[in-house]
DNA sequence: GTCGCGATAGTCT
DNA sequence: GACTATCGCGACA
């Protein structure tokens, strides 16, 4: 199967399915003119409007217009008025469910990606930071995963890896949904 | 390793 | 005018 089959196969899932079935793939940038690639070992699921905890609670605005949109879609946000998120729409056009991306290991660009980041450590573990490694920012929100500037690759998480479901962070809102996916090594 | 705190500006009430 | 789907730093253990 191609890669973009594989990836819209599970989008068309359900979210919290999805937000789980995308540990293990990989976040493929190419911005300004370099590549650089993420392996997702942390996401989160955000139900729509049927989610209080979700941008798309009261319905349709300015800012989270894209989440209306089809699956694939990325949804780009400014948090705390300083970083960028960035979220996958999934299942049909107008549910505005989606998955938040909050964190990977870098698999490709890391030189590319310490000097984003100015550091070389703690490079992609938290959605902020996940942005700034890839260069992602509200330039490329509404744009497609499937074929644009940041695609989504089929992968599967290394040997050994667990996944572990908690509820959401930062968020007073339905807090106690445990609609946060972690994989992390087997202690 | 954990905890507390301030920065910062768009979005919505 | 209030509230963030966060981060980095310093203090402490």
């Amino acid at each position: 199967m191609a890669a973009r089959e594989a990836a819209l196969d599970l989008l068309s899932g359900e979210v919290l399915d999805v937000a789980r079935g995308l540990l293990g793939f990989r976040i493929r940038s190419d911005i300004g003119g370099s590549v650089t690639v993420v392996r997702l070992t942390e996401t989160e699921a955000y139900a729509g409007e049927l989610d209080p905890a979700s941008h798309a609670y009261r319905g349709e605005t300015r800012r989270n217009a894209s989440m209306f949109g089809p699956p694939g879609t990325l949804y780009v946000y400014r948090s705390y008025g300083i970083h960028w998120c960035m979220n996958v729409v999934v299942e049909p056009i107008g549910t505005a469910h989606a998955v938040l991306l909050r964190g990977g290991e870098p698999v490709r660009g890391r030189r590319l990606i310490e000097g984003r980041r100015g550091r070389a450590d703690h490079l992609t573990d938290g959605p902020g930071k996940l942005c700034q490694a890839l260069g992602v920012t509200g330039e490329q929100d509404g744009s497609s995963l499937l074929d644009g500037p940041v695609r989504l690759l089929p992968g599967k998480l290394p040997d050994g890896y667990r996944i572990t479901a908690t509820p959401r962070i930062g968020i007073a809102k339905a807090a106690d949904r445990p609609w946060r996916f972690v994989a992390r090594p087997q202690s």
